[in-house]
DNA sequence: TAGATTGTTAATCGATTAACAATC
DNA sequence: TAGATTGTTAATCGATTAACAATC
């Protein structure tokens, strides 16, 4: 059995594909030591890291540019669509649903919700906004398991028991509070303003 | 000397605050284990990590609940006001500017700047929007010293240069290319894409 | 006192780094 | 061949967990 990835692995991978696609080039070889400088850390690490994707490096020549931004492209699924909602469709949330950076992942946001009757119907960067009790109708239809909550804390929680119930199984948290799921339920949270003040705290 | 906090620790206070505040009484006690318990980890790692703040608990009957609140906000800089700027009004940018979590940890978003001469001398939520040439007056003028970059990565790298020639000294970036700075300057990223397609690679 | 809880010291675990053989 | 680079195995480092004395 393979050993699994860890976490802090597969946060690099984006790191890595970044970068890589940042230098515009699909041909010519890169060597890990190459990245390791570029991105400040040690070579090992990159090549440990980039051992997970069916990368492959070959000797004296380093890794070929295009194979391996294809080979993390693909370790991460970039080359399936995955279907995604939004449960929140305020400032965040907006901003979110018009951000074009979600399909570089293979990530296709197809629908938000909200609470607010006067927000649905309508539609922001050709995502529609849906009143809540649509959700599980058009969960089931677009087939969706990944989900974003952009709502207030005091209302994430049930926000969350709703999307678990229409089978979501992946959720990224912006409301900051510890959300509990089920097992089998991926969560991963970001908070901005703590961000800001973990940053701050330094200072 | 005292130890460093590491910043595994550091990012797990907000997520105690968050949860303490969440309990709604700053009456009464509650102990390592009952945190522990609620937010599904280890006690002794709940006991380490408030050490670093300046909360001690009493033997026998746990940490006094407001006390253990203030510690945690004085350790994090919540009782200061610690202002702060926004580069890049876009979608994003705004919705930060309207974001009122910020000021839980002392944050006072005080001015936003974008290149877009048509955004320049319009408000958000009482945060108004500059022109690019205003940063160093505004920067010098207000002290900030924190800054959000929320521009697109391909001129991510330079508005962090003009943001550290005026005297920035820590960043939250949302754009996706590593940031290079100079010493003593601290950088936090927030990937937004990424942190969905990590999700979405283990579904 | 007995029991609950803290805080500290030692043990474990996992991730990063170092060393090095393999290879083109 | 000599040199550059990979990938693997061993060593180190840091963070988490376990054990336990202190105490109210």
């Amino acid at each position: 059995m393979e050993k699994e990835i860890p976490v802090a692995s597969l946060q690099r991978l984006p790191v890595y594909l970044n970068y890589l696609k940042s230098l515009g080039r699909t041909e010519g070889n890169i060597s890990s030591g190459a990245i390791a400088r570029a991105l400040g850390m040690g070579e090992v690490l990159v090549r440990k890291d980039l051992a997970y994707t069916s990368a492959r490096g070959r000797t004296r020549t380093g890794y070929d540019c295009g194979e391996l931004i294809a080979a993390i492209e693909d370790y991460l699924g970039c080359n399936r669509i995955l279907p995604a909602v939004i449960f929140g469709a305020g400032a965040l949330g907006r901003a979110l649903m018009s951000y074009g950076g979600f399909k570089n992942y293979g990530i296709d946001i197809v629908a938000a919700f909200d609470t607010d009757p006067q927000k649905a119907g309508k539609s922001v960067a050709d995502c529609k906004i849906y009143g809540v009790g649509e959700a599980r109708g058009v969960i089931s239809q677009t087939g969706a398991r990944l989900a974003v909550i952009c709502v207030p804390a005091a209302v994430a929680q049930e926000v969350c028991n709703t999307l678990v119930g229409c089978g979501i199984s992946a959720i990224l948290n912006f409301a900051p509070i510890l959300l509990k799921v089920p097992d089998g339920v991926n969560v991963r949270n970001i908070d901005v303003a703590a961000s800001l003040a973990i940053l701050s705290s330094r200072i």
